[in-house]
DNA sequence: CTTTACTCGGCATATTCATGCATTATGACC
DNA sequence: GGTCATAATGCATGAATATGCCGAGTAAAG
């Protein structure tokens, strides 16, 4: 019948989430309705997981869907990743701070993918040559993020 | 019994949904039963309200529990709002272009929250004294954001 | 026109999550 | 100790979401 179709229905689902307070997806369903696009839950479900849409609780028992820049973070630990296992040669410990070695002239662009991880245990980050200094708040903190980093590099 | 009680627990929970790929609260269950913590879905449900993680689909069908930095995003919101609130007198949009008046002098403080969005749909601000230029990618979405940016000051 | 392959979406249902209610633990005060 | 108030949690169940299966639609190839 009308053939707005997928695409258009998604765009709307991503601006409706965003515009108004929706907390089930079969909220979602009924104001589609009132624009004339009648799907059922089952069809926004798929639309959802398709756009990463996130059900975000309030902390008090409410709960709204968003859109999530979380995609842009998994990307981050993608390319993360992919440079550790390229660049980086050893990692290292000393209460608070994580060392990590790199291959000669790569510690400042690895530094900056580090940086973009956007983690509240880090600090700060202060790289020369071959060589990062990740500063923690704390050894724990610090110690965890030299288990994590470690498994990128198997 | 043991006493590491709700805290501690939740600690953990935050923990494990970062380091490993985690699909389902019964899961998260079972592996802190692994720790000698039992407690039931029920429980986990609550925990993850209140420290606000979220299910965030893979976009394959797959689904990993995160904490999440939408929490900060909230925030922005909340802190527009309150400016808009405060110092926006008039919104418009031409095509793709979103003009929003303040009063004298606060056009740049409002700006610079406005970039904090850190929104896909926004190519970019500008900020004179009392006036603000966004421009959107597309005039559809400008009119979105006009409707979003209006509802803030209801 | 027929066949094949593929995408989309509904229906029914399975899975997962949220929550009202009752119970038990914890702590403050007497 | 006892009593009260509050928080935490389990159980059972209701609410919400995900998905297997199938049929309809579309497009390309023959």
């Amino acid at each position: 019948m009308n053939m707005p179709s997928k695409e258009y229905r998604q765009r709307l689902i991503e601006e409706l989430v965003e515009r108004e307070f929706i907390s089930t997806q079969a909220e979602i369903a009924e104001h589609l309705a009132l624009r004339g696009i009648n799907v059922t839950q089952a069809t926004i479900s798929r639309d959802v997981n398709e756009l990463r849409l996130v059900r975000l609780p309030a902390g008090n028992g409410q709960h709204r869907y968003r859109s999530t820049p979380l995609a842009a973070q998994e990307d981050v630990v993608g390319e993360l990743s992919q440079r550790f296992k390229l660049f980086v040669r050893d990692l290292d410990r000393g209460e608070n701070l994580l060392v990590v070695t790199t291959d000669e002239g790569h510690a400042s662009g690895i530094a900056y993918v580090i940086d973009k991880l956007d983690r509240d245990e880090i600090v700060g980050t202060l790289a020369g040559q071959n060589t990062i200094l990740v500063v923690c708040r704390s050894g724990a903190q610090a110690e965890a993020l030299l288990d994590e980093f470690e498994s990128l590099l198997e």
